[in-house]
DNA sequence: AGGCCGATCCTCT
DNA sequence: GAGGATCGGCCTA
């Protein structure tokens, strides 16, 4: 076992976490079945006494080398390997890699231990600790990036906040917070070090997955983004109309 | 020991 | 729409 990050709450932060947690039997099915499940589910995190949380829009499933034909894009296609070894193990953890040397991702385990596959996590809708997301991400109104202007869109339906959430900070906007899977990492304020390996059906976890009710609509089914194999695959899915959906040339099906 | 490259994001044209 | 940043991990020699 290398680095596993339990971060365990200390405070009375999990008590303040909307919905109640999934279990871990959600997480321990085929990644083409969890994907489109955990549309609407919440990622909430308890960090420095606050609460941040999204609600999942855009996920994409990646098939462990067990499953025929085995998934050439997947983490886990030429087996374990220190880094990936998160997948090999129990449902319901996070596995946290590094990108391009400067951004994170993040995927949940799926499928029962000694089988990979996983979910990744491509865009979430703020739902609490909005102001410090924007924070982390360096947006307006705490960065200096000047303030551009393409395409804006202020996300004027919300989910349920937590209590004392302040609620989106003037400037930012939720399409530049949590759309794309390492802003989200950025926004949550994932790492690797502090994260791979958390166990997210945890009631002790720090990170959570939780369900609150919410049921998405339609269900948007695409082919992932960023690989170069098994490019046309169906196995991106997103809430259909959803803002907070990565890239629009992305929304076609 | 060294080379290659990525499940991305941002900026500029 | 294209290209650069930037580095850990994995593969080959």
């Amino acid at each position: 076992m290398e680095e596993s990050a339990q971060v365990k709450v200390n405070s009375g932060a999990a008590e303040q976490l909307p919905g109640r947690l999934l279990s871990r039997g959600f997480f321990e099915v085929s990644p083409e079945e969890v994907a489109p499940r955990l549309l609407g589910k919440v990622l909430a995190h308890a960090v420095d006494g606050e609460v941040l949380a999204g609600r999942i829009v855009e996920v994409e499933a990646y098939l462990g080398p067990h499953h025929q034909p085995p998934d050439p894009a997947a983490h886990s296609y030429r087996g374990a390997t220190p880094r990936n070894q998160v997948l090999f193990g129990p449902a319901g953890h996070a596995y946290v890699y590094s990108i391009y040397g400067r951004y994170f991702c993040m995927n949940i385990s799926c499928e029962v231990e000694g089988r990979a596959g996983c979910v990744l996590l491509r865009a979430l809708e703020p739902v609490a600790g909005v102001e410090q997301m924007a924070r982390n991400r360096g947006l307006p109104p705490y960065g200096r990036r000047p303030v551009p202007s393409p395409q804006r869109v202020k996300i004027t339906r919300w989910g349920p906040r937590v209590r004392g959430d302040p609620g989106l900070a003037a400037g930012a906007v939720a399409r530049e917070l949590t759309s794309g899977p390492s802003r989200l990492c950025q926004a949550m304020g994932l790492t690797r070090a502090a994260h791979n390996g958390c166990d997210l059906v945890d009631p002790a976890s720090l990170l959570q997955v939780r369900d609150d009710g919410y049921s998405v609509g339609e269900v948007l089914v695409t082919p992932r983004i960023g690989i170069h194999e098994a490019i046309d695959w169906p196995l991106r899915f997103a809430q259909r109309g959803n803002e907070c959906v990565s890239g629009a040339r992305n929304q076609r099906e």
